[in-house]
RNA sequence: UGCGGGGUGGAGCAGUCUGGUAGCUCGUUGGGCUCAUAACCCAAAGGUCACAGGUUCAAAUCCUGUCCCCGCAACCA
C-alpha cells in the first residue's frame, strides 16, 4: 500500500498547550483522514521540543528538574491530542533516547562529509531568543524580543549553510510545490537571495540538550536537534515525509536548514512543506497582556471536538491568518451543523422510519442529485487535495443547499398522504444516499459525528474503512435498517454557551498554571516550533519570585517634575522628558508613552522615576532612568501619581 | 521609516495570478411549507468593488500615484 507520512511541528514546551497548537494539529489529523480515504497507509507524528536554555529557566523557576518539568508538559500535550480524539502514530520527544541517536549520527554524517566545523564566536547573544545577534554592539538590544544582549564568545559546532545556497535556490525555484502558499515561497527565495550565512548548531553555554558526542560540553542547538524528531520518530524505511505542516513563524528553519542539512546527511528531502496561518482572537494576536488565549478543552466539553475542527477548517481558508471568537464559532456551529447537516439527517431519518418502517426504500434514486452529487464530490475531492479546506467544505454545504431544496419540491409527505409510493421511495432513497455520500466526505473533518450519522445510517463498518471507491452514487444498500435516531448537532444557545466556555478557559488556565507551577516563568511566545501566539496567562500577569527589603531597597524611586517633553523624531512611541527630581540639572530621560500622553499633558506633571537605573541609550537619546507606569491591556501605560502633594525628589520606600 | 497583509451591500469573506453577467455565509423584510433541530424552501431590499489617473471595445481584476487599517521591526530603562 502507498504510504503517506506527514507530520506537525514538534511543540516547545516552555508552556502548556492553546488553541494555535490545536489547530495545527487538527489540520493534520484532518489530511491523515482524507489521505486513508484516499487508501494511503498513514503515518501522523507530532511531538514535544524540550531542550534549551529557556526550559531550563522555565523549569528552574516550577522548582522542578528539566526533566520533570518537560515530563509534565509534554504529557500535557499527549493528553489534548487524546482528548481530542486525535489518530497520532507516533508522539517523539526530544528528550527520548532513540532521539538523541538519531541526532548523534546525524551530526557524525555531517561531519564525515565536511559540512560542519568548529570555530570560536564572539558576539552579541539574547539569551531569551538563544541566538545571536548579528550585527549588534555590546549594549545593544535584541531586536526580537527587545531585551538586552550579552557579550559572549564560545566556541561552536557550525554548519556550512553557504555551501547550500545554489541549491536552495535551485530547490525552490524549480519546485514551486515544495513550499506552500505561494507567498511564503517568495519570502524564502528572498532570503535565499540575500545571501546564505553558516549557522552555530552548538552551544556550550547551555546544559539541557543533547551532547554531541566526544565534544563536552556541547550540546546541539535547537534546529540540528528538534527537526530530527521528524527522522526519529519514524524508522528509517518511513523517511522522507510527504508533508511537514507548520506554522508560518518556521518556515525559514523548515525550507531553509532542514533540506541543507539532509542534504548534508545524503538523505531525502521531505515532499512538501505547508505552512498554515496564525489564528488571532478577534482580529487580535492572542497575547498574554490582553488576555486573550484560548484553549481548546473548554470548547471541546462545552460544543464539542468536531465544532471545533468544522469551524477551525471551514472558516479560516487554510494559509491565511484567521480570527476566533466565541460568536463566529456558535454561528457555524448552528447556521452549518445544526441547520445544516444535522437537520438535514434529522429530517431524512425521520421520512424513512416514518413511511419505509425505517428501512432504506428500493430505488436508485434520482439522476439529476445523482449527478449533483458526482459533481460536488469530485469538486470536494480537488480541494482537499489542495489542503483547500474551507473550499472543499463549502462545496459539500452547497450540496447539503441542493438536497434541502429537493426535499421541499418532493415533497414525500405529500407523496405519502396521496400514496405515490414509488416517487415517495426514490425521494427517500435519493436524501439517504447523498447523507451518505456526505458523511464520508465530512468524515476528515468531522470525524466523530459523521460517525454517528453512519451509525443512523445502519452501517456496523467502521467509518474508517471508507475509502474513495465508495464516493460513488448507489452504494447505500437498499433494505438497511436506520438505528438510534438522535440529534448529532442540537441548537447551541449562543450567551449560554459562550459563558460556559469562558468559565471552563479561566478554569482550565488555573488548572495549566498550577501543572507548570505558580511561578512558572512567563515563557513567551517565538517558541521555535510552536506556531502562532504567545503562551501562558490571561488577566493578571503571574506575580515576579519573592524578594526580600534588602533586595527592594537597591531600587530607588523618586518624585519627579517634568520640565520638558517632546517627541523624538522617527519614533512613534518615543517621547523625551526633562525630569527634575531636585539634582542640579533635570535628568533626560526616554519613555515609550507616545501612544498615550501627548508631551504638553506631561509638563508640570509629577511622575515617579526610576533613578539609580543605568542610562542607556534610545534612538540616540540618554536615557537616565525610567518612569514608573502601570501596564495596562494592550501595553498602553498609565503614569504613576499622587493624591497628596509631594516634594520633587521624595523618595518612595 | 522599512517589510508583510488588507480596504468588495449591515457583519464576515470569495473573486484579482489567467480583464468580459459582482458571488457566498450570516443578518434584515415579505411569502411558502410542516418531514425536520423555532428548522427548511422561495422572493426582495442593500454595493459608484478605498480614492484619483492611465491602458483597453471592456477594469474589482492590469499599470501609476494617493489615502486608510492591521501585524512585525526599527525605538516602549
Amino acid at each position: 500500500m502507498k504510504k503517506y507520512f506527514l507530520t506537525t511541528p514538534i511543540y516547545y514546551v516552555n508552556a502548556a498547550p492553546h488553541i494555535g497548537h490545536t489547530y495545527t494539529t487538527i489540520a493534520a489529523d484532518a489530511i491523515k483522514r482524507l489521505k486513508r480515504i484516499q487508501g494511503y497507509d498513514v503515518t501522523l507524528v507530532t511531538g514535544t521540543d524540550e531542550h534549551g536554555q529557556k526550559i531550563e529557566r522555565a523549569a528552574a523557576a516550577a522548582n522542578k528538574s528539566p526533566q520533570a518539568f518537560t515530563d509534565v508538559v509534554s504529557a500535557e500535550f499527549r493528553k489534548q491530542w487524546e482528548d481530542l480524539g486525535l489518530q497520532i502514530d507516533a508522539f517523539q520527544r526530544t528528550t527520548a533516547p532513540n532521539h538523541a541517536k538519531v541526532v548523534q549520527e546525524f551530526f557524525a554524517t555531517c561531519l564525515k562529509n565536511g559540512y560542519v566545523y568548529k570555530n570560536a564566536y564572539t558576539g552579541q547573544y539574547c539569551v531569551s531568543c538563544e541566538l545571536y545577534v548579528t550585527d549588534a554592539k555590546p549594549g545593544d538590544n535584541c531586536p526580537d524580543c527587545g531585551r538586552p544582549t550579552e557579550t559572549v564568545t564560545e566556541e561552536n559546532f557550525y554548519f556550512k549553510l553557504s555551501a547550500f545556497q545554489d541549491q536552495l535556490l535551485e530547490l525552490h525555484e524549480k519546485n514551486p510545490e515544495f513550499l506552500q502558499p505561494e507567498s511564503k515561497r517568495n519570502e524564502v527565495l528572498a532570503f535565499i537571495r540575500q545571501g546564505l550565512k553558516d549557522i552555530s548548531i552548538s552551544r556550550t553555554t547551555i546544559k539541557w540538550g543533547i551532547p554531541v558526542p566526544n565534544e563536552a560540553p556541547h550540546v546541539f542547538y535547537v534546529w540540528f536537534d528538534a527537526l530530527n524528531t521528524y527522522r526519529s520518530a519514524v524508522d528509517a524505511a518511513t523517511w522522507p515525509a510527504d508533508l511537514h505542516l507548520i506554522g508560518k513563524e518556521i518556515v525559514r528553519f523548515h525550507a531553509i536548514f532542514w533540506p541543507a542539512f539532509l542534504w548534508a546527511a545524503g538523505l531525502p528531502l521531505p515532499k512538501k512543506i505547508f505552512a498554515h496561518g496564525w489564528l488571532l482572537f478577534e482580529n487580535d494576536k492572542m497575547s498574554k497582556s490582553k488576555g486573550n488565549i484560548v484553549r481548546a478543552t473548554p470548547i471541546k466539553n462545552v460544543i464539542g471536538a468536531d465544532a471545533l475542527r468544522y469551524f477551525l477548517l471551514r472558516e479560516i481558508p487554510f494559509g491565511s491568518d484567521g480570527s476566533f471568537s466565541y460568536d463566529a464559532l456558535i454561528g457555524r456551529y448552528n447556521s452549518d451543523l445544526a441547520n445544516g447537516l444535522g437537520n438535514l439527517c434529522s429530517r431524512t431519518l425521520a421520512l424513512i422510519q416514518q413511511n419505509c418502517d425505517s428501512r432504506i426504500p428500493q430505488s436508485s434514486g434520482d439522476p439529476e442529485i445523482a449527478a449533483a452529487a458526482a459533481l460536488a464530490v469530485d469538486s470536494a475531492l480537488d480541494s482537499y487535495e489542495q489542503l483547500n479546506f474551507s473550499k472543499a467544505l463549502e462545496t459539500i454545504w452547497g450540496f447539503i443547499g441542493t438536497l434541502d431544496k429537493f426535499i421541499v419540491e418532493r415533497a414525500p409527505w405529500k407523496l405519502a398522504k396521496s400514496g405515490e409510493t414509488a416517487k415517495l421511495h426514490e425521494t427517500l432513497y435519493t436524501a439517504a444516499e447523498a447523507v451518505r455520500l456526505i458523511t464520508e466526505l465530512v468524515s476528515p473533518v468531522i470525524p466523530e459525528s459523521a460517525a454517528k450519522i453512519w451509525a443512523q445510517l445502519g452501517f456496523e463498518t467502521s467509518l474508517d474503512s471508507v475509502r474513495t471507491d465508495d464516493l460513488t452514487w448507489g452504494k447505500l444498500p437498499v433494505g438497511q435498517t436506520i438505528q438510534n435516531l438522535a440529534g448529532v448537532f442540537p441548537r447551541a444557545d449562543l450567551k449560554l454557551m459562550t459563558e460556559e466556555m469562558k468559565q471552563g478557559e479561566a478554569a482550565e488556565l488555573a488548572r495549566q498554571k498550577e501543572l507548570l507551577g505558580q511561578t512558572a516563568a512567563p515563557a513567551e511566545a517565538a517558541a521555535p516550533a510552536a506556531p502562532p501566539a504567545p503562551a501562558m496567562a490571561e488577566g493578571v500577569s503571574p506575580i515576579a519570585p519573592e524578594i526580600t527589603i534588602d533586595d527592594f531597597i537597591k531600587v530607588d524611586l523618586r518624585v519627579g517634575l517634568v520640565k520638558t517633553a517632546e517627541k523624538v523624531k522617527g519614533a512613534d512611541k518615543l517621547l523625551h522628558l526633562s525630569i527634575d527630581i531636585g539634582e542640579p540639572e533635570p535628568r533626560s530621560i526616554v519613555a515609550g508613552i507616545a501612544l498615550a500622553y501627548q508631551p504638553e499633558q506631561l509638563v508640570n506633571r509629577k511622575v515617579v522615576i526610576v533613578a539609580n537605573l543605568a542610562p542607556r541609550k534610545l534612538r540616540g537619546l540618554t536615557s537616565q532612568g525610567m518612569i514608573v507606569a502601570a501596564s495596562l491591556e494592550g501595553g498602553s501605560p498609565a503614569l504613576a501619581a499622587f493624591i497628596e502633594e509631594v516634594p520633587v525628589g521624595a523618595r518612595l520606600k
